[in-house]
DNA sequence: GCTTTATTGCGTTATAATGACACAATCTAA
DNA sequence: TTAGATTGTGTCATTATAACGCAATAAAGC
């Protein structure tokens, strides 16, 4: 699945032979989400003196699958893999890109961007939203950018050029798959503790839901174990502990929680 | 939204000078789907000379939006113009081109491609998927391309490329949105019957349904006007003829049928 | 060590949605 | 005129959902 090989050497050939690589016109974004403090968070990087925030994203290697350039820009950033990956929508508007953030990019190594380079043109990115588990994750910023920060999504502020849209919708997706598909696994420790989960859920949905009924309605789907230990250091009664079942959350994964018809 | 202006105007001229105006690297292809004697069915199209067929597709001028490469695509075909079309996935694997298909096709007019011109790379194509009023559309063939068939999605024989996986995920796309959308005021004639709309749900599922439980949950919904005429003609009960309500199916595309949580 | 406080575990009850089925009405073809 | 297939309408049992109660308990304060 995913080739991790270093791409590209140097900027400066990222500029001049990139072409040769680097399949015209198709790009990846990733909205990567993490769940930490009980704070759905996503990842952003800071792009070098362009001084603003943007999605981690990539271009596709001339013979890559798309697919695989968001598992090989996951695992750059995050030194992940095998994780829930979903492409989730194409983003093709013609004004969407945009070239100050390279020029300024290569103005800093003394480049200048010619008028008719591979660089820019429009680019249609693939938009592909992941949940991985924020404990495990390693990130790593690269020579194109200097700093990354996991942002509350809800005090995501201005990001390059359509960055903005690209999450509104990768949330609006999340949500809606929320009804159909068992979202958690990867977002949260292997043990967790059902407020915990609730948590989570209640900040997708951006929605208070009633403590008894979450459970209830959880604990129905059937792919829990509960397990004998409870999670002690609040000031309260401790919670009990539950992993995922792995077999029956697979098949969620596949049939969908529900089929209403 | 939609712009129809002819393009290209040779093949000859797609050929060499279609980069000058085509986006590299970015297709679009629609699923369309009417519904016609009981039947759901698809829009195909005869690629001449590769006697193999092929879903409706184009490709994306360069400062075009993608979304509107699709209503282009769509209005050329079918003559219709606001429609329910609808993005549903970007399929990016790197085996999916094939060239033979243009070969063949150029080969016609004595014309051979360039080893590396534009149209031997890598398209990666993005999906839509249209939901038309069988009876109102008006379609047309072209110069690079030369008989159209609606055909039942249950008979769809081998198409080009990976043209049936494309059909399979846009069906699948329909199914699960059809859950939580209001699906059929595009698909059916402005007055249908309940039977009517109940065939077409069964179609798209695959599956039979309660006849009565089926009604009382479409009307449940509260998008249809009853109306007070029958349809007579089948040997038969006449049973009601209905149409959407705008106001409400409008408010109903918008947030959804269900909620859920 | 005992009490307080917030939170959890494990319920109950009323209401709404769903699945399975019954029966009379009615349209056309024979 | 009748037969046959199909529709309109309704019932009933089961399941899911929403709203809420109360005892148990972990840690902090006294």
């Amino acid at each position: 699945m995913s080739k991790t090989k270093p791409f590209p050497p140097t900027l400066k050939q990222l500029l001049l032979k990139g072409n040769e690589q680097i399949h015209p016109g198709v790009s990846v974004d990733c909205v990567i989400f993490g769940f930490h403090e009980n704070v759905l968070k996503i990842l952003l990087l800071e792009v070098k003196q362009a001084n603003i925030w943007s999605l981690p994203g990539g271009f596709v290697l001339k013979n890559e699958e798309v697919d695989d350039a968001a598992y090989r820009v996951l695992a750059l950033r995050t030194g992940l893999d095998n994780i829930f990956l979903q492409q989730f929508h194409a983003f093709g508007n013609p004004n969407r890109s945009d070239v100050t953030f390279h020029q300024l990019k290569f103005q800093e190594y003394g480049i200048k961007i010619p008028k008719d380079n591979w660089l820019t043109q429009r680019f249609v990115t693939v938009g592909y939203y992941a949940l991985i588990d924020f404990s495990a994750a390693i990130i790593k910023a690269d020579s194109y950018d200097s700093t990354y920060a996991w942002v509350d999504v809800q005090k995501i502020g201005t990001l390059m050029m359509d960055h903005n849209f690209i999450v509104e919708k990768a949330l609006e997706t999340l949500r809606t798959q929320l009804a159909y598909l068992p979202i958690g696994k990867n977002l949260l420790p292997k043990k967790f503790t059902m407020p915990e989960i609730q948590k989570l859920y209640e900040t997708i949905l951006n929605k208070k839901l009633d403590r008894r009924n979450f459970q209830r309605k959880m604990l129905g789907f059937g792919i829990f174990n509960k397990l004998n230990e409870t999670r002690k250091g609040g000031a309260h009664k401790a919670p009990f502990l539950y992993t995922f079942n792995d077999k029956k959350y697979q098949k969620a994964l596949k049939d969908g929680l529900y089929g209403s018809w």
